[in-house]
Formats: C-alpha cells, structure tokens, sequence
DNA sequence: CGTCTTATTGATAATGGTTTTCGCTATAGA
DNA sequence: TCTATAGCGAAAACCATTATCAATAAGACG
C-alpha cells in the first residue's frame, strides 16, 4: 500500500481512549506506520485553542518555534491523511489556503463567520444546519463525508462607516 | 480610481432592467468603465444553464470558442469587479479552483452538494439556511454579504461498492 | 535481537491557479 | 476632437500545494 492509497478509507473507530491512542490504532487498522512526525502534527493541532484553525505553514510554524524541524512535504502529507481518517476536518474559508482543525466528536458540528476584510473567523454551533445538509445529501444517494456552512461579511471593526 | 479599488462596493441597485442595463449602470456609478470585455465575460456567465459554474479557465474556454480573444489577466480581473458589483457569486467548492454564478435574485439564495470524488456538483435550496446565516452574522454586528452551505459527499455513482 | 521489506521522510524541483508588471489601447469627460 | 487615465494583455512573478527520488526507519518475521 502506497502513501497515496488513502482516500478510501470508510470505518471510524468507537473511541474513548486518548487521542494518541485513537491515532494508533486508526493508523495500524489501516496499515499505516505510527511516525513521531504524524503524532507531533496531530499533537499540533490539538493543541491550538478551540475557534482557531491551522494553515499547513501554520502547523510547520509552530513545530518549528517548538523545536520540531519536519518538512512541509510530510506535513501536507499527514494533513492529508488525518483528514482521511476522520481526525482533521479540512476547511475552505475562502481564503487562498486552507486550513484544518481538530474533529472533536465530543463537540457539536460548528460553522464558520468570516470578516471578508480582516480575516476574522467566528465559529457558532447550529445542529439543524447539519441535519439539513444530511437529510440533502441522503437523499440524493450520496454519503455524507461533510458539511460546511461558511458565512461572509464585514465584521463591526472592518464594517463601513456606519457604526464604528 | 485605479482598477484594484474595487473591493468596498457597498451599495446595490433595485433592478428590473436587463443585465446588461444592469452592468452599465453599476460601473457608471462605480467610476467604472464599460468595455467589451467585460460585457462579453458577463454574457458567458449569463447563458450558462443553472447549476453550471465556470471557472476563470472555462469562461475563458468558451470566450476563446465564440472567437473572442481575452487575456486571462482581464478574465481574473473582471470576474473579481462583477462579484464585488454584487453581480457574481464566488463559489468555494473545496476544489483546487475557484467557480463563479451568475447571482440572479430571482433565484432563491441556493446551495451546493459536491461529490468528493467524480466533482459533480449538484444545487439545492434552502431559504432557512440563508436567514440562519443572517441572523448569525447580524447578531454579531456583521454586515453579511455571502452565505455558503457546502455539502461533500460520495455520489451513488462513486460511493463504495455498497449499491452500486 | 538482527534482518528485510517497504512505507515514510525531506530537500528539491515541478505544478498550476492566480496576481503583478508595464507598455500599449481605448473609454469617457472636457 | 482631444486628453487623461482606466483598462487590456503578454509575459513574468507569486505562492500554496504536489511530485520526485534517494536516504531513513517502522514493523514483521525469523
């Protein structure tokens, strides 16, 4: 099995171990091999606060500030990866980059408000947002992998005029 | 006013009138000027059946198939002057390119469920997901100007062996 | 524990969509 | 019509991401 051959990959654990854990046995189930590099990027992006969400250069950024030095192919590549595995959720604020945080089943399914101006990003939890995307996606015969409802505008610091 | 002073366009006009009616009347009161160009890159994006999105290649693609001769740096040009004219939608499909729709206001606000792996893009409506959106963004002191719901998923066609 | 297979890493080069540059052209106001 | 300058376009630059490939190391097996 190539390093390419994982985007197929369907089955979820039932998990209540820690998260190294979980990223131990979806690796092994999957025949992945468990690299430090692939458990200090996941470490990375746990760590980072929730509602604040990491580019790949971020991630290598913050590696790097920590001592860590891992080349930017093998970041791209474990981003890739975990997303496959259900463990990242990949991000498409409609800036030129993207960006992942860390799925915490555990929290509810979160949407993003953009600043178009200044980059700003909000989240807000909204259940019957995803239960619409769902009930759509069924529907038609699709199998949901994720939804992502992205709301732009100017946020009250970047907002013409008017109110500030 | 230079050509890369486009991005605070705040106001819209109350239409009736015919696009191209339209487009005049927005770049007049924007400074802007009136050229063939980007009449003719309106067009494209006019005659497109719904649920279509180009992006700035395939607007290009079919310029270059009606005979018209467009520089790609107009196309890019144009294409972010018609969304910041209220006249375009930009579309981030999680895809590697941007996609642009027409943004007819007739049409209810619409949203998108995205096959993750053939890129079939399929449209649905939604009206409470747009006023969710709203209401979000204007409870936060947010000016909204987009609200994008995005679906991903494997269509029947590319889903795992299962029913197909 | 050592050996072997091969997945993984990482420096570098390549890719590809988008943006910038800058001299020329053409719009729109005087 | 004339003039100032917004806009055009070919080519080069940009920049995030991906591919290449030789060297490395995880994990299986004896």
């Amino acid at each position: 099995m190539t390093q390419s051959d994982s985007s197929k990959i369907s089955e979820r654990l039932y998990l209540e171990d820690s998260p190294a854990e979980v990223l131990r046995m979806l690796l092994n189930q999957e025949g992945f091999r468990i690299t430090e590099q692939r458990q200090k990027i996941l470490q990375v992006l746990r760590e980072v606060p929730e509602g604040e969400h990491l580019s790949a250069e971020d991630v290598q950024d913050k590696l790097t500030a920590s001592g860590e030095k891992i080349g930017f192919s093998t970041i791209y590549r474990a981003l890739h990866l975990l997303v496959d595995l259900g463990i990242l959720r990949e991000l498409n604020l409609s800036e030129e980059r993207k960006f992942y945080e860390f799925c915490n089943p555990l929290m509810g399914a979160h949407h993003h408000l953009v600043c178009a101006e200044c980059g700003t990003v909000t989240e807000f939890e909204d259940s019957t947002i995803f239960s619409l995307g769902s009930n759509e996606a069924l529907n038609r015969g699709f199998s949901l992998l994720d939804c992502q409802f992205t709301v732009r505008g100017l946020c009250p610091h970047c907002a013409p005029s008017l109110s500030v």
